[in-house]
DNA sequence: TCAAAAGTGTTTTGTATACACCCATGA
DNA sequence: TCATGGGTGTATACAAAACACTTTTGA
């Protein structure tokens, strides 16, 4: 560690004494930044992840999708144009979860990698797309062999994921522009591996005021269920304003 | 932007097809990683920020607690040392804000930060501590002059920090082992910018069980206020479950 | 006509809020 | 004895939860 031009004398360790020892010379790291992201989607009612083979870890190993951040590129930057890159839709959804400690993984050079968790729109994606780059979008119940610490990302990952959609009206990205009810349902019930009361769902769902109803109806089951779309102008899934739209908000655990 | 071990023939690139145009030549970025920390504290009935004279601004002006990664470090680990040095405590909460974009600051390097929201206890500082480094508390409504995206940072720092302990059990690190209720009501009143009712308070801050009540009192008032520990067992300032101890939660808004 | 899924309402229970008085003590 | 700040209780209103039946329609 070295501090940043706390010095009047120009030494660049004013705090390198008895009482608050810092080294007092610290190689300054350059590190290689990258990027990695943790992309979820919905598609045939159920959350799915994004894997690629052959990544860092070998050529017919599982992992995230990852990227070098270039010289001119920003972090978000990357993951954006990763995502778009390797998936062929845009990324609905994105945030910083983590940036690395930077152990070293390559012979001499240093790697600080910035996570992301990406949501991708599910209904937006080409049935076909990324099939030939190696992708694939994976069942959380049928994932494929994996380290542990690849394991760990997605279980904090999902957790994160859990708890900001428990506050946040987050989900929506993975839906069409148009969808039902028990769509939205299906989702969370998904998200949550839960079975939530439908009438107390509804309830809730349309309390928020973010749902409003169309005249169409999607006639895939016998009845057919209403169409709604958001409320552009009250939906904000970065919004600081809680929803609440689980039941026993305060009890709900990790899978 | 460079993808990762995707390739089976070797080439850096095998997306940069027609369909998802990727740059065929991405210059790799290495970075010097720095780290910045909010550092907030509970000192005389009111919530203060750390600042230091002689920041990377100019030697006049007051910036934030900044140093760069050492070789060895992780950024937590930087963040941890700068803040102990620069405080002569231990931080007691410490989060990843945010990575920055890496805009280019130093001529002809560029320099990414990896921002922290960090919480001292400011019943453990030394009164002096600091002074002769060029540090300071200030009272967020007296702060010195700061350039406009220092201000902002601020802000987003403390939405962030309202917005967490609004949901967690957070704030706990700001106050001595040992404290009465009318200490953490001031605490969050003086978060939150609010009188919040007692009465409410002091139900809802009981029945979350975090709390044990010891037999000494504060005797610094006329009737003395009982001193209260925390429950260790289940005290977690990270824990993802929620308690509740503001009032209308969901409409709770940033200065 | 029946099976499948959509849609809706009420009762009960619990929790948040608003609000005001008594208590203990040092000065 | 009185001013100061600590501590508590209740009635009301609101919101969450539990729970079951009716509707629509394609097969």
């Amino acid at each position: 560690m070295e501090l940043i031009g706390h010095s009047v004398t120009g030494s660049t360790n004013i705090h390198a004494d008895a009482e608050y020892p810092v080294r007092a010379h610290v190689r300054k790291a350059r590190v290689l930044l990258t990027v990695e992201c943790l992309a979820f989607s919905f598609q045939y009612d159920a959350l799915k992840i994004l894997l690629f083979k052959g990544g860092s870890n070998g050529l017919n190993k599982w992992s995230f999708a990852q990227a070098v951040v270039g010289e001119n590129e920003s972090p978000d930057d990357t993951a954006r144009c990763l995502m778009r890159g390797s998936t062929g839709i845009s990324t609905a959804f994105l945030e910083q979860l983590h940036t690395s400690d930077g152990i070293i993984k390559l012979p001499g050079e240093r790697v600080v990698s910035v996570t992301y968790i990406s949501l991708m729109n599910g209904f937006k994606l080409d049935e076909n797309a990324g099939n030939n780059l190696g992708n694939k979008w994976f069942h959380l119940d049928k994932l494929p062999k994996l380290r542990n610490d690849q394991r760990e990302m997605i279980n904090c990952a999902i957790n994160h994921l859990r708890y900001k959609a428990a506050l946040h009206p987050l989900l929506f990205e993975l839906l069409p522009d148009r969808f039902t009810i028990p769509q939205v349902q299906n989702l969370y019930d998904s998200v949550y591996n839960a079975q939530i009361d439908k009438r107390n769902f509804s309830k809730r769902l349309l309390s928020t005021g973010l749902l409003i109803k169309t005249a169409d109806k999607d006639r895939s089951s016998k009845k057919g269920a209403s169409y709604y779309q958001l409320n552009k102008d009250l939906y904000n899934p970065r919004s600081l304003s809680l929803i609440k739209l689980l039941p026993n908000l305060h009890t709900f655990t990790g899978r």
